[in-house]
DNA sequence: CATCCCAAGTTCACGATGTCAACATGAAGG
DNA sequence: CCTTCATGTTGACATCGTGAACTTGGGATG
């Protein structure tokens, strides 16, 4: 095994389909979306694809699912940052922040691959189990946030299971309606000066009281 | 004209087709559904459905314009019998939380639909003017609802717009989620607790303090 | 009433798509 | 060396969206 990705047989068809399939999408919405068109751009025949996945919802399934990996990824990626960033805030409050701030910033860069991750392909993507400890999923990260705020003390232990909940509708119905248009956020500065205030709110809400809440200012 | 629908000329085929098309999304999804199908079901030649729609685009835009209508008429009717329901809670809350409900209700009843509504083929509904006084968009209703509160002290006036953006986040985003799957709701009557706390939260973190807010009671 | 016109449908045709079945190829292992 | 098998390829088919040209029949006009 471990051919590198020069032979005949391509090497590494499968990455290297959903890898097109993930531009063409974000470029035209999954609706336009062909199976041919994503082979043709491999430069390979359509029916090779056939090798890899049942179908072409399969590798739209396939894309979904990297689009999590890639969320999840991003997610931790601001949440480690927001930990060793400057702190005129809580660290766990700053992470949660952190953890909704990247799932809302992936939807408003990639709102075509967000909307096939929750589409009909999508589906089992959404209620699979994370293999292993590595490999966390966006629902785990968020918990593990609101966990530290536990820790931390700004949220009650009774009050964390309807905190699950309610973070869920405001970092996805934002994300939702950036995508949808429904809300007015012309400006990326815009979007994330609403998104601050809606968290700040949304962390009151869930915790109850005020823990350090100043307003914070930044750039 | 006002033929009424007997004729070779079929009559009434462009709400034909949409009936069709609704029913056929409803069944299969958005992405299954075909033009030649609904005009095979309609009992017409497929190019028939090129006079009454420049495309299958346009069709589906007629579906998602069709389902903003029935989502504003069942919210109007919900709002209409929260004013008129046994009074434990104060109307202008009533009506607001009977609104919140007709959507989230309207998503869980129609999925498809809805994903059609906020999909691709439904941005130009969803940016569209109410033409007249009566013809309301679902939003148009829930901006009644906040003004309602506002006029009932409820609200206070200063946080009416910031209000906007809260409210549809948590309506829409607790219908995206019970559609999507994420959140846990298996039984309609549970999805139906969970939103009632969570309106309950959000009239609270609206209006900055609680109204009469007692936890109501009822079947 | 006879006649023309045009909206509303029909048929024919074309290229693209998803997918099946049969075939080809080349790397790996006996 | 020859077999095997995963991986691609070619050919074929039904279906789809859509354009062009033709047909039909009801309403306006003489």
């Amino acid at each position: 095994m471990t051919q590198a990705r020069d032979a005949y047989h391509h090497g590494d068809l499968r990455n290297a389909l959903v890898a097109s399939a993930v531009r063409l999408i974000e470029a035209s919405g999954p609706g336009a979306f062909s199976l041919r068109e994503a082979a043709r751009e491999v430069g390979v025949s359509a029916n090779a694809a056939y090798r890899h996945f049942d179908d072409k919802s399969a590798l739209i399934t396939a894309v979904a699912a990297d689009g999590f990996a890639r969320l999840a990824e991003r997610m931790r990626r601001a949440m480690a940052s927001a930990s060793a960033g400057r702190g005129d805030e809580p660290v766990s409050i700053a992470r949660f922040k952190a953890a909704a701030g990247a799932y809302v910033g992936f939807a408003a860069d990639h709102p075509e691959i967000f909307r096939v991750m929750f589409g009909e392909c999508g589906a089992e993507c959404r209620s699979a189990k994370p293999e292993n400890q590595e490999a966390a999923t966006p629902w785990t990260l968020l918990g593990y946030a609101l966990d530290a705020l536990v820790t931390d003390g700004f949220l009650r232990p009774e009050r964390r299971v309807g905190a699950e909940l309610k973070a869920w509708i405001v970092v996805h119905g934002f994300a939702s309606l950036s995508i949808d248009g429904l809300a007015a956020a012309p400006t990326q500065r815009e979007r994330k000066a609403a998104l601050d205030a809606l968290l700040d709110f949304t962390v009151v809400g869930l915790c109850g009281e005020v823990p350090t809440a100043r307003t914070k200012d930044r750039t």
